[in-house]
Parts: C-alpha cells; structure tokens; sequence
DNA sequence: GTCTATACGGTGATAGAC
DNA sequence: GTCTATCACCGTATAGAC
C-alpha cells in the first residue's frame, strides 16, 4: 500500500476509536509509521483534507459492506436482523470501542467546518441509499424504502452510541429485533 | 442564579453545539460571563469535574421533558409520534445545531474517560428508563417496555446525528412515523 | 519525497495577591 | 471568592535542507 494510502487508513481507524479533536497529526504519523515529512506533502491543505478522504474512505468501506451483507438473505427483515447482529458481534469483538466511523466527526465538526460535515453527508447518503436499493429490490415503495433506510441508519448510529457507552453490545441486539419487526410490518401489510 | 450554576448551564450548552475538546475553559468563563477565578475554586478537579455535572445537569433537564411530554397523550404510539415530532421541532428552530446533548461528549470520551463515560451511561439510563414507565404505564410487558424504550433511545441520538449533518429536521420526522408504527404495532398484537 | 527544526497559538492548570 | 499573571504543554502548520 502506498504511504498516502496508509496515512487515510490510519486516520481512518483513529478517528473511528478517538474523533476529531483528540487525534492528532503526530499520531497519525506514529502509528501509520508514515515518514514524518510527508503528511503535507500528500495533504497540503492539513488536517481538515485528510481528515476528509478518511471519512470518504471509511464510508466507501462500509457502504460496500452493507451491500454485500443485505445479499445473503432473501428476506428483507431478516436480513437487516442478521446485519444488525453482525454488528453486534463485531462491536463486541473490539471491546465495543468502534463501530461508527462517522459520527464522532460528524457531531463534533457539524458547527466547525462546512467540508467535513458535507463529507459526513455524503457518508449518509450512500449508507441510506443502499439500504434503500436493497427494500426497493424486494418490492417496497421508493418512499417507503427511504423511510426504513433513515430509520435504519438513525438506529445504527444510535445503537452504536449506547453500546459504546454501556460497553456492551445488548443494546444493538435489541434494536436488531426491533428493527425486524418493523420491516416486517411494513411488508406484509 | 449562582456563579456555580450558571457555569454549568453555560457548559451543558456549549457542550451540546461542540462537544467536548472543541469547548475551552476559557470560552466557557467568557459566555457565562463568570469571574475567571472561581472556576476553580467550583470545580476543584477541573474540566471533567465540571463537564461531568453539566452532564448530569442536561441529562436531569432532558428526562423531566420527556416525562412531561410523554403524559399528554393516552395513546402510546401517539404519544411518541407527538414528542418525536417535537424534538424535530425543536431542532429546526434551533437551525439543528443542538438537541443531543450527550451524544457528542459520549462518543469523544467513550474511550479517554471513565468518569464522563460513566456520566452519560447514567445519562442514558435516565431516558430510558423514563420512556419504559410510559410504556408500562400503558400495559406494556417490563421486557417489551425497556425494548422498545432501547430502540427510541438509540433511534432519537441517531436522528440528531442525521438532521444535524443534513440541516435539515426531516430525518428526525421520518423516524417520528415509524416509531410511531412500531409503537402501535407492538401494542395491538 | 522525506527530513529536522521551529514558529505560533491555544490549552488546562496553578500560584499568590487581595 | 475572585483576580491577574503565568506556567508547562500540546496542537497544527511552516521553512528550508537534502
């Protein structure tokens, strides 16, 4: 991987675990063991444009992710209940520390920068239309399928924000049957 | 008010625009309009002492709210459609710039700071705890109640994250029909 | 492309007068 | 209880050699 590629990894991983303000461009440069001197040589315009492309990148990740995992099963609540339990698993696998790569920045950048709320933005977005993609493939209405999608993704947030907390994954598990539920509701009627 | 609580009403409310790195000591004795000195003579162990009862304090605030607001209505699904419809409310007026308090301090310290975490578990706690009476309160099962109260919970915090990044209080709308449904849905079967 | 050194501002925190 | 002054530290960012 290229030292450029590394670096937006790196950042990407930190800012998951840390937020914004409390990840710093030293160790950034430490724990990516990137050369030292070329943080702004790739980054010219600072903190604030890494930073960016991390978010990008991160939310690249897992939009690709959620696409993959909403095709395993043929039942949309289903799926979306088995999705929600792999999140759980894999929250509780890092001790409960991650889970959500964009929120941190989003709510402490919202008021800060227009850029980096505008890439929390599109982070949304693409997570929203692919849930959305995957309820118009199995029949929903566009409307209803944005509808559960923001749902979806307010709950994801959410849920990874108590879990977090709580250091415990029981409150994604929760969601995860009621988010079956509801998707199921909304099918069959 | 005293020079004590006004510094802490001023934190909370820094608190809930910036979050927790983002906001100094020295902003918060400037717009509380407190003497400089006595910051320290209040809050002897500094910004996590002080951060952790604005804290407390917003988290007091929030879930007299919610009970208040949750005893207008009988009907439960109504009830929760009307306060969520509120809260979007709320955040519109308020150019969506605030309406989770914790969200942003829990996510920042969730890993640096056992203290604050501690604080907006007990946070969390609080509202949930406050929306599962309700339910109760209406008939609902205590392992139903405390469900559903998980889900509004995480789906209110995730909501916020979305109408603040997008500007716009039409998330927070969307999820208000859908819990609504969920609501109704758990409470007829 | 990468290095080292440093400028510059802001932070939380402390000391001591009053 | 409050004030002022100041500390030590850390952050981002920049300059200039190589």
């Amino acid at each position: 991987m290229s030292t450029r590629e590394q670096i937006i990894e790196t950042t990407s991983h930190l800012l998951e675990q840390q937020g914004y303000y409390a990840t710093g461009l030293n160790q950034i440069v430490q724990e990516s063991g990137a050369p030292k001197g070329s943080l702004y040589y790739y980054f010219p315009q600072g903190k604030e444009e890494l930073t960016a492309e991390a978010i990008d990148r991160s939310a690249r990740e897992f939009t690709r992710i959620i696409e993959t995992e909403l095709a395993r099963y043929d039942d949309p609540a289903e799926t979306i209940y088995q999705f929600m339990q792999g999140l759980a698993e894999h929250a509780q696998a890092s001790d409960c520390r991650g889970g959500a790569p964009i929120a941190t920045v989003a709510l402490e950048t919202a008021g800060h920068s227009e850029r980096l709320t505008a890439a929390c933005q599109a982070a949304y977005g693409r997570y929203q239309s692919a849930f959305a993609a995957r309820f118009v493939a199995s029949g929903f209405s566009e409307e209803r399928a944005a509808q559960l999608a923001t749902l979806i993704v307010a709950a994801i947030e959410g849920g990874m924000i108590l879990s977090r907390t709580q250091r415990s994954a029981a409150p994604l598990q929760t969601i995860a049957g009621d988010l079956r539920d509801i998707v199921s509701f909304s099918y069959k009627r």
